[in-house]
DNA sequence: GTTATAATATGGTCAGACCAATTTTAGTTA
DNA sequence: TAACTAAAATTGGTCTGACCATATTATAAC
């Protein structure tokens, strides 16, 4: 087998990792300096140095110069850098990330359907207005349509879920898409945006998938367009 | 405003990921090495090696002992130990992890109909039947589920939907989910596999995601129980 | 008690040295 | 010529010590 000898520095990562674990450490909790760590791990600085550095690159610690070293709020949103390299360096094919926006939507719409979640529908149409006054006013429609698909992500009381979608949403917002440019097609989907929230009021999930089905019919139809003209 | 000074590491770690980009480089292909850059750089060894560890740990660059540094294949893995030490600090529930994992595969279902894709139904029948010698032999069983399962993913022709149910499996796995047992649980499993290749190979998505939906019942009833044993 | 200042702690960068692994080169042999 | 071997050069891994920059803490002055 492959024993592929560990550095020293990937040796008190492993370490490093485990302590914050072991010790049940927060995020803003504050973490052993360089110092305390070349004393009790017995390394030189330069390897703590490059094991920390390493863990701050991951989302894990977060060092302050002159401060000292603390346990990052780590929420998953290291990832986006990773994610944002990989699509400055691969790009990404946007039909691609619009399938997965409607799994992910038709998905979250039969867990709340299902699960009988209790919507708070307040949230849902107080978004929504806020959406139909940035078409009127042309500002920032994007911003407020995303914060729909959010919050409806949300709703399906699934935190792992919304992780992802978040990560995902990430990815969606690096591509810069603007999909819908005009006003009518902009009020066509704030119209869909009110029928999906009163299909889930009614508990109607065959009426909620169709809506968001037909809700990103045009966007497929307008990617189609854009591959066949290049 | 915060200008918030960057540090010469995080300069050199854009400029690194920078020069790889504008200069297309890809997976496996040779970078500049440690002394290289500190001439074109013009910082010392210190601050190219911490840079160098950094984009290491993001999946960006791989670094080989005496060898050189070289460009990752990167393919999101690196979020694969973040991820890790999340679940380590934080767990996660089971039943989202379930529940997402029925999203994608309903979504995979439907897409892979939808875009009437040419399913290769002979790799299917292949997986399926190592997964029926596995339950036989009682030897490795997950393994070939999960073969299935990302065989289902991958015919989407989908390569970022494949990337991130990929980084959800991960999860998956961390979670060593052992839920079904014995062997009649996993015959049934198994021929809800075959159905599934079925109703895939006539197109027929309602029966595919209805089965599907069957497959995943009883590891929610699972669930249900542990939760309400604790 | 508050504020200003000095001292201290802590991280950031640099330089040079030596070790360890890999690759390249040169040499030898079949 | 081709294949193998050994030496040399390249390259990354770790250590030490020094000095700078920033943040926190202690001290002194008001």
């Amino acid at each position: 087998m492959k024993a592929k000898k560990q550095s020293l520095v990937e040796v008190v990562i492993e370490r490093i990792k485990k302590s914050i674990i072991d010790n049940n450490l927060k995020p803003n909790d504050k973490f052993l300096s360089e110092g305390e760590l070349v004393e009790q791990l017995q390394v030189s600085r330069t390897v703590i140095r490059e094991a920390l550095i390493s863990l701050q690159a991951l989302g894990i610690l977060k060092v302050k110069a002159g401060g000292g070293v603390f346990v990052a709020d780590t929420k998953l949103y290291a990832i986006t850098s990773i994610l944002k390299h990989h699509y400055e360096t691969y790009g990404v094919k946007i039909k691609e990330l619009v399938e997965i926006r409607k799994i992910i939507e038709l998905g979250a719409l039969r867990l709340i359907i299902e699960k009988n979640i209790d919507v708070n529908l307040e949230a849902f149409y107080s978004i929504n207005h806020s959406y139909y006054q940035s078409i009127i006013n042309n500002n920032n429609t994007n911003q407020y349509d995303n914060d729909f698909h959010q919050l409806l992500i949300k709703t399906t009381q699934n935190e792992t879920f919304y992780h992802f979608s978040e990560i995902i949403n990430e990815y969606f917002l690096l591509a810069k898409m603007d999909l819908f440019q005009k006003e009518e097609d902009l009020m066509k989907s704030y119209d869909e945006h009110t029928q999906i929230i009163k299909a889930v009021a009614e508990k109607d999930l065959t009426k909620a998938q169709q809506t968001i089905t037909q809700h990103f019919n045009p966007i497929f139809t307008f990617i189609k367009q854009m591959e066949e003209e290049s």
